[in-house]
DNA sequence: TCCATGGTGTGACTATCATCGAACCATGGA
DNA sequence: TCCATGGTTCGATGATAGTCACACCATGGA
């Protein structure tokens, strides 16, 4: 019975707006926002539930279009959808933590420092980084104030020593480069295929480690020094 | 009692979403997307709940600091607390609107034909008039594929002869100009602060009259007139 | 074939909350 | 001062939906 098929986009939205409002499933949602897919008792166990209330709340993210499901032998995987849902996250996100008066945040000083926005690099690591990037000229802002970004030939050339081909990037299916805001530094950091591209070789060249139970994501030993010798930046 | 103000944001997320997640509130929020006030009574109205109900629900929306209020005589006025909470609703219309099979969209012709979008011009009206503006190049798309404007020397004469001074409007403290995708027409809109500004001026000359219970959009026949001759359009 | 494990359906309980009528407060005008 | 109007608060009611224990189904390995 997928429900949502039958409706109207202005009955959906409250729906779906619904389906994210039960802290339970909220939970679930902001855990998979790293892109990655959780089973079913993973996701009871990250929400504080049994897996009968997860499983119900499971279906109920899947007909409304939110997560998709693939089975693999006993186990079945659950996704967020598509980088749209994502997007609705993080706006969520945004309306959710915006400074009020004596405003001190609660969030955990690990999630903080550094973790993925979906597929990329976040956090005050993610904005260091990104800020580096500008200064050494590889990115450049295109347009006034826009969030759109172009790399220069220094970029490509920078990006080619990590091991990412700027032009296959580019070549996407999806916005190449801009900047990012989210809602703990509430300043930019690199979004995007290009964004992907730069946490997927930080990881295979292990100055990462992604947490698994949570967005966090971990600096080595290897990373810390790396980033200092390539990029002059203190971390 | 302001629960909202002492949450983490995380725990404020979910008690976002379900804020919006009530089709009786979703309404008015929707309603109020082109970035109006409206008095309390129009909006139990249009959410079709007596004052009572509409009451609790505003008080609730505005804990969630999704709306403001402001006192004027004996009127409360409700609107969207700011551009953030349009966006997060837009990114909800964009994943309930997403396109399913047989999808047959059942929104009013009128709403589909000309709307606002927050506080710019939207639906078919502001499709063929930023498709208009990108052809006769006074718009340029800045990078390779994203969403960022910029306005070429033919369109500082352009908006100038609209009354629009672009170097005033760059200078805001807001996005610029982008490609703003909504949901009904799934192509680019003209966004940001040059938006704003050619709605106002197209309100201004008359060429356009807002509707007061919705977003829609009444073209004029002046500005049909208008429209023709200046940019060729055909409506 | 049997068993262990991952995952889902059922039914009962409970809490939350949307709703409205009626009463109440506040503002502006007569 | 009184009244009309806009708006909120209160209290009662009913529906929705989150929760878990228990039972059930499916897969994979022994």
């Amino acid at each position: 019975m997928d429900v949502a098929a039958q409706e109207t986009p202005d009955a959906a939205a409250p729906r779906i707006a619904a389906a994210i409002g039960e802290p339970a499933r909220a939970r679930m949602l902001y855990c998979l926002l790293d892109g990655r897919a959780r089973t079913s008792t993973e996701l009871a166990a990250i929400a504080g539930v049994t897996p009968p209330t997860a499983s119900a709340h499971l279906q109920r993210l899947t007909n409304h279009q939110l997560v998709t499901v693939t089975a693999q032998g006993r186990h079945r995987y659950y996704r967020l959808r598509d980088r749209r849902v994502a997007a609705l996250l993080e706006a969520l996100s945004v309306v959710a933590g915006r400074p009020r008066d004596a405003f001190v945040p609660r969030t955990p000083i690990r999630l903080r420092a550094a973790r993925t926005c979906y597929d990329h690099l976040a956090g005050t690591l993610g904005v260091s980084l990104h800020d580096r990037l500008m200064a050494l000229g590889w990115l450049s802002s295109s347009s006034k104030k826009g969030p759109a970004y172009d790399v220069t030939a220094a970029g490509i050339a920078g990006f080619a020593a990590l091991g990412i081909d700027v032009a296959a990037t580019r070549a996407l299916r999806r916005r190449f480069a801009f900047g990012c805001v989210d809602w703990s530094e509430r300043r930019p950091h690199l979004g995007g295929a290009l964004g992907a591209a730069l946490l997927e070789a930080a990881e295979q060249k292990k100055w990462v480690v992604r947490d698994l139970d949570s967005r966090a994501v971990e600096l080595t030993p290897r990373g810390r020094r790396d980033l200092l010798a390539r990029f002059g930046l203190e971390t």
